[in-house]
Order: structure tokens, then C-alpha cells, then sequence
DNA sequence: GAACCTCTCCATCGAAGGGTGTAGCAGGTC
DNA sequence: GACCTGCTACACCCTTCGATGGAGAGGTTC
């Protein structure tokens, strides 16, 4: 019984080479590849699969789509960065496996017999971050107000802040206070620090 | 005639992939992949090649190296941001080629067979930035001015960049409007995520 | 129903940031 | 000497930000 995968990442270069990759593996069948979330469901709906590979770097589209993705396939997701905090979060909202991007594919190929097994698969320093969280709970930041942060972590100011998120500029600074509060932050620039360090938000700067 | 490539990446899975794709392409032998600076004086020595393939992530590391690298094999630069900026920047140290990563492998075949041939290849987009900067003669930041961005990105007020550098805060904000000026940025905000984007900061990881 | 949380909104005020122009001085180059 | 670049500094003015305190609507929990 081969296992069915799905490559879901933006950039074709890694795509296709992660897929002609696992296709040198035994037991492995990759039944689609795509670029985008729109194009998954269609994707899903055309080739059912097991296991989904996510690209992490998507998550601000996709981080809230792994509630219902896990439903209908087990979720590995592909990270990039060192962070263990968005890790823990993918983790928490469903995913199934978490897998650096410097791994080798023969890990790769651990954690998706893991996790093809119903076994939840994670590198160490991220098992141990996800049971410290159990503990202290620390205050954690709503939806709303982790919308504002990403508005404002990318470089908005309030007030474009407001008009994306159609509400009032006072409602904005009044989110952003308590956002100060709760993280011990300054301003938005530590915020922004902050931001991109946990992986809440990607850094992808204009053409100047 | 085979064109020799070495693969420069720390991610291992792209690596492998980008390997495992390449191989797969007639006239292409990959003859190494290394994933640190370090690693690629032996490697190149070790086996001599045509081209490098450099992912530009490295960019801290590697950007200043370009132009030696380049005096012993060509370089094509992959990267994953859409800025030109930056881009450009490895351009004009030496690279001989730009290829993003969410292209496709026929397009990095393209690069690769042009760069082969003794051209350079880059996007259309970043061709036309390349050609823009040759006339205004992009303002490069002053070595001062680059201390401030980093002063100003790292996240301090411009009274405590002013104080870490012994100079005045109506300095501070000349230089910062000057800064804004060449680089056709709006405020700190964008400062800061060009400043990262482009290596200038780095943002630690905080794992919370 | 009371207590609590979340999201929304407002006014006010001082602090910080940013735009524009001007200018002195040191160091080089033509 | 004339010219240019880079670093320094200031004044003036306006915008944006952040802190503080208050308040109502809608929801959940106990």
C-alpha cells in the first residue's frame, strides 16, 4: 500500500524537486502538486490523498485551513524557519507532522511513516516546546488582535490598519494597547520584531 | 558536453530535490551540493564545475563572496523573495544569473543554458530594475547611513540611535530622510522589513 | 443574573516620527 | 580654486503613535 501524497508550496523549484524526489522512494505516490490554496480543494476533489506536505511560509493563507485540511488528509508541514512557536501552532491546529526544510529526505520519509501510521511526528526541540506550553499558559493573543498584529507587523499604519480591517482608527490603537500589554512590547517596531521572529508574519519587501 | 553544477543551499530537501530534478535534464551533471559557505572552498576544489547554483537566503554569508565565487565558476542566484533589490544587488557583484524559486525547472534550464553559453539571464522585471539603476546610478547608502538602518531596523528611537552613536537626533533624522530618499521607502515600518529582507538585520528566533 | 471576555468606539494629550530647507566643515577630485 | 560627497546640525511644521480612562454591545461561564 502505497502512501498518497500532496505537495502544497509556491515555489515550483522546491515542488518539483521535492517531488521527483519522493518518487525515488518506495511505497510513495505523489498525486498532485499545487501552488496555491485556492487550487487545493479542486486539487483534493480530483485526487484524494493521505498526507498533505504544507509549506509553512504559506500560513498566513493557509495556517487557518489546517482545521479543516486535517480533516480530509493528515498534515505535514514544511517549515522554514527556526521558530518553533508557528511549528507548535500548525501543531495545535491539527497538523500532523512538522518537518525543517534543512532536513534530510530521509527524515522527511520518517515522519510521513509516522504520521502514515497515525503517529504525530516532530523534531525534538518542538516536542519539547509543545508540552512546555501546557504549562504557564501564557496570555495568548485573540484572532482579532493577531490580525492586527499582522496588519501592523507588515508595515501598516492605523489607520490603513482600519480601513483594511473596516473599523475605526481608535479601535485599531486600543487593540494594539492591549497587544503592547500582553506581550511586554514597546512599539510597533518590537512588535514587528517580534512578528516575523515567531513567524507570524513572512518578511517579503517590495521592489523598492 | 555536460554543463558541471554545484548546488549551494541549507535546506537539505531542496537541495535533494533540486538534485534529483536536475538530474533528470540531459547535459547537466550536478557534481556537488554543499550547505554552508564553508563547505564550498573544498567542494570546489575537490571537483571543479561551470556553475553554482547560490540561494540567496545565504546572502549574509555569501553575498560578499560573489565576486571570488564568480571568478571561478559562474553563479546563478536563487532566491525567494520578489525583491529586485536585492537581486540587483547580486547582479552587479559578479552573478551571472537570477532565477526565482517559484519558477519552474524549465525556466531554470533556461538560466542555466544561457549562462552556459557565456550570457546573463535574469527575470524580465529585474532586467528592467538593472537597466533603471544604470542611469539614475542607484545611490548606494553611505557606510553612516547603513549604521543607522541597522540602528533603526534593529528597533531603536532615533534619541537612542542618536545616543549609541554620539551624534544629535536632528542628525539622526537627516540621515533617516536621506535613507528614505534613496531607497524610496515611506517610514522605520518599511525600513525595517527592507533592512531584513535584504540581510542588513537579522531577527533572531525568540521561541517565546 | 453576575462576572468576565471580546470587540467596538471615543476624547485627550504628550511623545515620537517625518518633510523640507538651510548650512558649516572635512575630505577628496578636477 | 571650484566642485562634489559625506557627516554633522538646526528650525519649523505637520502627522502618526501610544497612553489613559471611559463606555456600550454581545457573548460565555459559573
Amino acid at each position: 500500500m502505497a502512501v498518497r501524497l500532496m505537495i502544497v508550496d509556491d515555489h515550483a523549484l522546491f515542488r518539483q524537486g521535492l517531488k521527483s524526489l519522493l518518487m525515488l522512494q518506495p511505497n510513495i505516490v505523489v498525486v498532485g502538486e499545487v501552488d496555491r490554496a485556492s487550487a487545493l480543494d479542486d486539487a483534493l476533489a480530483a485526487t484524494p490523498c493521505d498526507i498533505i506536505l504544507l509549506d509553512l511560509q504559506m500560513e498566513r493563507w493557509l495556517m487557518d485551513e489546517i482545521p479543516s485540511l486535517s480533516k480530509r488528509a493528515a498534515v505535514i508541514v514544511l517549515t522554514a524557519t527556526e521558530s518553533a512557536a508557528s511549528g507548535v501552532k500548525a501543531l495545535r491546529l491539527g497538523a500532523r507532522g512538522l518537518v525543517h526544510k534543512r532536513f534530510a529526505i530521509e527524515t522527511l520519509m520518517t515522519a510521513i511513516e509516522a504520521v502514515a501510521e497515525g503517529l504525530v511526528w516532530m523534531p525534538p526541540i518542538v516536542q519539547a516546546e509543545f508540552a512546555a506550553e501546557g504549562g504557564p499558559a501564557a496570555r495568548q493573543l485573540t484572532t482579532r488582535e493577531a490580525e492586527i498584529v499582522r496588519c501592523v507587523a507588515s508595515g501598516m499604519r492605523n489607520g490603513e490598519v482600519a480601513t483594511q480591517l473596516s473599523i475605526s482608527e481608535s479601535t485599531v490603537k486600543t487593540h494594539l494597547n492591549n497587544i503592547f500589554q500582553k506581550l511586554a512590547l514597546r512599539d510597533r517596531m518590537e512588535l514587528t520584531h517580534y512578528a516575523i521572529s515567531s513567524g507570524l508574519v513572512a518578511v517579503q519587501n517590495r521592489d523598492r
